[in-house]
Parts: C-alpha cells; sequence; structure tokens
RNA sequence: UCGGUGGUAGCUCAGUGGCAGAGCGAUCGGCUGUUAACCGAUUGGUCGUAGGUUCGAAUCCUACCCGCCGAGCCA
C-alpha cells in the first residue's frame, strides 16, 4: 500500500491504494476518478478495453465519498497538476457513499461548518490543519532546541489573574465554583523559575460575547516564560520563533499554501526577521496622523491595529505601554514608572494582535502593591507572591494565539478555519 | 450588549401584491482525455415562526426565533 504524497518517484510503478472517491467524471469509454487518500489528491483513469467489465461498470457508477481500493500504474502525465495520475488495472469498493451532502458547488460557510465532520476531507481545511500541524511541531522544535521544556498548565482555576467578567464558570457539584483557564502564564512563571525555560501548549477559554473573525470561546495558546530574561530578549525571542515558523512553513507547506492560492510574497518579509519596534507613544503619533486620534493612555482598538499593520510589510511590536491599561503583572520602567516593559505583536493585513509579552514584576513590595491596586484576591495568588520571596529574578514571556497566527500566515479570513472544530458563540456542534 | 444585513427546493440564489422560479446537485441515458466536463430526460417547496391588513401575501404591517458581518473586549 502506498500513499499519494509518495506517488511522484513511483512512476512506472504498480501500487495499490486505498482510498475515497471526490468526484468522476465518464464518457462511454473512458472514467475519471477523482481520488484523495488523506494524504494528497490524484486523478485515477479507468479505460473500458484495459480492465474486466465490471471494473469499468463500478468506476463509472462510483459515487461521491465511496471509500475504494485499487491497483494501477503510476504514470507521469503533464496534464495533471501533480505531474503524475494513476491507470487502473483493478478496482475494489469498499463502501458505496450516497447522497453526500457537500456537493462541488458553492456553499455557504454556515452549512460547511454544519457539516465540518466531512467538510475537513475536502483540499481547503485539509491544507490547513496539515500547514497547523506543522506550525505546532514548528514550536515545539524551535522551543525545544532553545533548552526549552514543555510544561502542562492547569484548565481549572480557582479564581482569575486578570478579571473574571470573561471567564466561564463551571459548578463544582454546587459546593463551589471554578473558572476555565484563559492563561497558563502565572503557572508558566512557577515553572520558569524551577526549569529556566518552559512553556505552556494548551487550550484556553474565553467567555467574550465577540463575533468577529479574529474570535473563538476556545483557542490555543503557547505561552513560554524564561527566567533571567528582560523585555528585550524577549522580543528577540519572539522575532526569532516567529521568523522561524514562518519560514518553515514557507517551506515544507508550500503545496497547501499553493491550494490556498496564499501569496506568499506578502509572508517573506516576516520570515526574514527585524520586526519593527514602535513604542507606543510612536504609534499614537502615527495614528493621528492617520485620522485616528486618540489620548494617552486609551487602548487600540480593532481599526487602529489594522492601520498600524498597514503600515509595514511584517509583523510590527508595538511596546512600552501606559502602565494603567496593561496587566497588573507587568514591569514599570525604571526610569519612567507609567510605562511597562511589554509588547503587542501585530501582524499585518488585519489579523490583529498575535502575541502579547512582558518582563514579570519581580519586586515582591511592587507586586504586592500592584494586587492591592487591581482588588485581586490575596489569598488565591499568594502561591503566586512566593515566587517573588524565594529566589525572585527578572523573567519575561509571552502568550501567542495559535489560530490567529495560522490564519494569518494561510492567508484564510477567519480563525474558524484554522481549527479542527471551531467553538463559537453561536456553535458548539458538530 | 449595540449597529448593519439576511432567512424561498438538498446547495447557491432570483422573485417588492395576482399560477412558486433558475442554476447546480441527485437519478437515468449518451459521449475515448475530463479538470466545477458536456448533451438530453426525470426529480424537486411548512417561502424562519406566530399573528394582522387585503378579494388575494414569499412580497405590506407587528412581535418573536435563528444566522452572517462588524463594534466593544481580547489572542
Amino acid at each position: 500500500m502506498i500513499s499519494i504524497e509518495n506517488l511522484a518517484n513511483q512512476v512506472g510503478q504498480t501500487v495499490s491504494l486505498s482510498a475515497w472517491v471526490t468526484g468522476v467524471r465518464s464518457s462511454g469509454k473512458i472514467a475519471f476518478l477523482q481520488l484523495r487518500d488523506g494524504t494528497g489528491f490524484i486523478q485515477a483513469v479507468v479505460v473500458k478495453n484495459e480492465v474486466p467489465e465490471e471494473v469499468f461498470d463500478l468506476a463509472k457508477g462510483l459515487s461521491q465519498e465511496s471509500s475504494i481500493q485499487l491497483k494501477g500504474e503510476v504514470r507521469k502525465d503533464d496534464r495533471s497538476p501533480l505531474g503524475v495520475e494513476l491507470g487502473v488495472s483493478d478496482l475494489k469498493l469498499v463502501h458505496g457513499a450516497s447522497d453526500y451532502p457537500i456537493t462541488p458547488k458553492e456553499h455557504g460557510i454556515d452549512f460547511l461548518f454544519d457539516h465540518r465532520h466531512l467538510y475537513l476531507r475536502h483540499r481547503k481545511p485539509w491544507a490547513l490543519l496539515r500547514i497547523r500541524d506543522e506550525l505546532e511541531r514548528g514550536i515545539h522544535d524551535f522551543l525545544s532546541d532553545r533548552g526549552f521544556i514543555r510544561f502542562d498548565a492547569p484548565f481549572f482555576m480557582s479564581t482569575a489573574a486578570e478579571d473574571t467578567t470573561n471567564l466561564f464558570e463551571i459548578d463544582l457539584f454546587g459546593e463551589d465554583k471554578a473558572y476555565l483557564s484563559q492563561s497558563g502564564q502565572l503557572y508558566a512563571e512557577a515553572g520558569a523559575l524551577a526549569f529556566g525555560k518552559v512553556y505552556t501548549f494548551g487550550p484556553t477559554f474565553r467567555a467574550e460575547k465577540s463575533k468577529t473573525r479574529k474570535h473563538l470561546l476556545e483557542f490555543w495558546m503557547v505561552e513560554p516564560e524564561v527566567a533571567f530574561l528582560d523585555h528585550q530578549g524577549n522580543m528577540q525571542l519572539q522575532e526569532d520563533m516567529l521568523s522561524y515558523l514562518v519560514s518553515r512553513i514557507l517551506e515544507k507547506r508550500s503545496y497547501e499554501l499553493k491550494l490556498l492560492e496564499r501569496d506568499v510574497t506578502k509572508l517573506e518579509p516576516a520570515a526574514k526577521g527585524a520586526y519593527p519596534r514602535i513604542s507606543y507613544d510612536a504609534a499614537l503619533s502615527m495614528l493621528k496622523e492617520k485620522g485616528l486620534e486618540l489620548s494617552w493612555g486609551d487602548d487600540f482598538g480593532a481599526p487602529h491595529e489594522t492601520a498600524l499593520g498597514e503600515a509595514f510589510d511584517r509583523p510590527i511590536f508595538i511596546e512600552a505601554w501606559p502602565t494603567k491599561c496593561k496587566a497588573f503583572y507587568m514591569q514599570p520602567f525604571e526610569n519612567d514608572p507609567t510605562r511597562v516593559k511589554c509588547a503587542d505583536l501585530i501582524a499585518p493585513d488585519g489579523y490583529g494582535e498575535l502575541i502579547g509579552g512582558s518582563e514579570r514584576i519581580h519586586d515582591l513590595a511592587l507586586l504586592e502593591q500592584r494586587i492591592k491596586e487591581h482588588h485581586l484576591p490575596e489569598a488565591a495568588i499568594n502561591w503566586y507572591v512566593d515566587l517573588r520571596r524565594f529566589g525572585s529574578v527578572p523573567h519575561s514571556g509571552f502568550g501567542i494565539g495559535l489560530e490567529r497566527t495560522l490564519a494569518w500566515i494561510a492567508g484564510v479570513d477567519h480563525v474558524r478555519e484554522v481549527i479542527p472544530f471551531p467553538r463559537m458563540l453561536t456553535r458548539m456542534e458538530p
């Protein structure tokens, strides 16, 4: 048995293939079968006078998504996009499908996601989820090569580090409540002080009533955290990682990007690094010139992120944000406590924020003060403060949203396309 | 939560007061190189739901339900 992805170097060989039928075209004496086997797509040709009559009749009558096994010769053919096709000599039906709902014509997005369990079989989801796999593997390889260990954070939390308004609440047998994690960062900090360099990689849950192309209720996030790393080193790590990932996908998933008709020239600058670093204040000035005026201390909205992203050919860092509009754990600049050592990484083309990162507060007194200012539950977060009581060190980390990063790399317009089964306000099934 | 927009055949849609339509799909037949093949025939309906106006409503009015796009918030 052979896979379609390995057929190109089997020209002249007779091979056995197990596959599904994505379409059939036939005339009286020849039938063209469009096939997929999970590793790729290929055309098989059945000629009436080269096979037994029952084989030709079977081929001609095959329905979409029927499963088959066949024997055939791998032939070079310039008319095939793959360069090869199969000349069938024998064919067996494994299962005959009927009334497959996703017909080879146009469909609305809602219909396709009602049938996501089947839609996964089609070219576009196939290409996207193979790129997703490569992206995930690239993340593991990059971080592992740099001495990080994977450190899994819990999904249940007793309380929130940040405020609780966008947390999903879980009933604990009617006696108590828990929340689904919206970040593993605080746990990653404990890990960094135990192992030096760690990263979490798992689902995260946000109870935000957002219905846009950038939002899911459940999405995957990678959160590296490094002891003795400062803000500058943190941005460098992010740039190294993202440029590695983009160049790896350009190299290893070029076929999939081609299927998606992604303009890879738009991706090439991001593979080279050298991401511009713009201060929050400079970003405000740029926005003002574009007619999007904000007051100092305002957070950016989607139009602002889009406008900034459009001004460059690669992702950009917006750093040194006002302390008051960022999270409690971020380290202020020594010479300016009104600004914190953090950066958001904004993607080009309106994909929004891919990464949020910062140097964390390592001073015990300052952290305790911030916890009070933010009215956080001191008892529940005491373990986190302990990290500053015993061998506290400057440390930094960031969180990168897998789906947004992937949607940008693949050039699709909605994050629901890049996760096998998206969870949104209006979609819990399939 | 707010703003915009939509719900008609399995799918994508047209139909703005007068017999419920088209293309595609599916089924059957034809065709030796098809790429969303082509040609012919057949098959197709709770017009989102409820109420109202009218001789007559998919079409006008009211309420509700469910999507889609965006905003806020965020990755």
